[in-house]
DNA sequence: AAAATAGATTAAAATGATTCTAAACTGTTG
DNA sequence: CAACAGTTTAGAATCATTTTAATCTATTTT
């Protein structure tokens, strides 16, 4: 449990001011013991649930890429009818179970090393990230 | 350089109409030597620039479509902005170019063999696809 | 080879996610 | 507390994509 005099010492160093509305989001999104991969749509729908009063969903876009600029937010490509976040920012593995819809974080020690032999003339490699997709188990 | 023909056998085998405009867009996307990338815009233009006539592009959406589900062409999520095609439909790893916002196929050789320590049950691995964003190297 | 029909193309409208706008509001600084 | 810069907001605008419904065309039937 964080409390919110935490999110208001964070955003405001990162020059964020802390809104009523930014520490809301920040005690959905961050309040939580494992990772937390959202669409704009399933944020939105938790923010309503949890409290009475709504955060127009302007800010909620806003907020949301502020907070990938400032790091505490990553965007995960997965496919292209939204865009999916994730509360762990390092670059790391996912499965992505097909029939369910949904995105699970993989330990670096579940995927083994991974080693490119290409190079391109004046390119530098500055992430490396595994996708691997699930299906059910149908036998 | 593959002939019309070829193409339309191709697509009456698979249960498609040859028409004017597939043929066409089979030409644009599969008469080349390497893999091509795509989004629809990138086709659109394509072929705007390849015959005086041109396509709706209500037609490219559906033809792309229909091609991606008979496997002739595979999405690659990049980014959320828009849809990436390749015409490589195998699974494969990709360079991401981030500041030429260009795909890269990359050879199986190229990444050492991936081994995934972790399993959900009742589900299987469907597919295992890398991804490498490279960078300008600034120094 | 004409008629029938199932499938395809089309322009335009509709949709849905995201971004922009401009006015009202609120933290911060002096 | 006044002034300012940064934020929020509803609603409009935008952009990619999908749907609609009318027209057209490849294939099948006669």
């Amino acid at each position: 449990m964080t409390s919110s005099v935490e999110y208001i010492n964070k955003l405001r160093n990162s020059g964020l001011r802390p809104t009523k509305q930014r520490i809301k989001i920040c005690e959905v999104l961050f309040n939580r013991e494992t990772t937390f991969h959202f669409t704009i749509n399933d944020l939105v729908k938790k923010i309503e649930n949890e409290s009475n009063e709504k955060i127009s969903l302007a800010t909620v876009y806003n907020t949301v890429h502020a907070f990938e600029k400032k790091g505490y937010l990553k965007e995960i490509p997965i496919d292209s009818n939204q865009s999916y976040f994730d509360t762990n920012t390092s670059d790391h593995h996912h499965f992505f179970d097909i029939s369910e819809n949904k995105l699970i974080d993989l330990d670096d020690k579940d995927v083994s090393p991974i080693q490119i032999q290409k190079s391109l003339p004046g390119k530098k490699i500055k992430s490396i990230e595994v996708l691997v997709k699930l299906d059910t188990d149908n036998q």
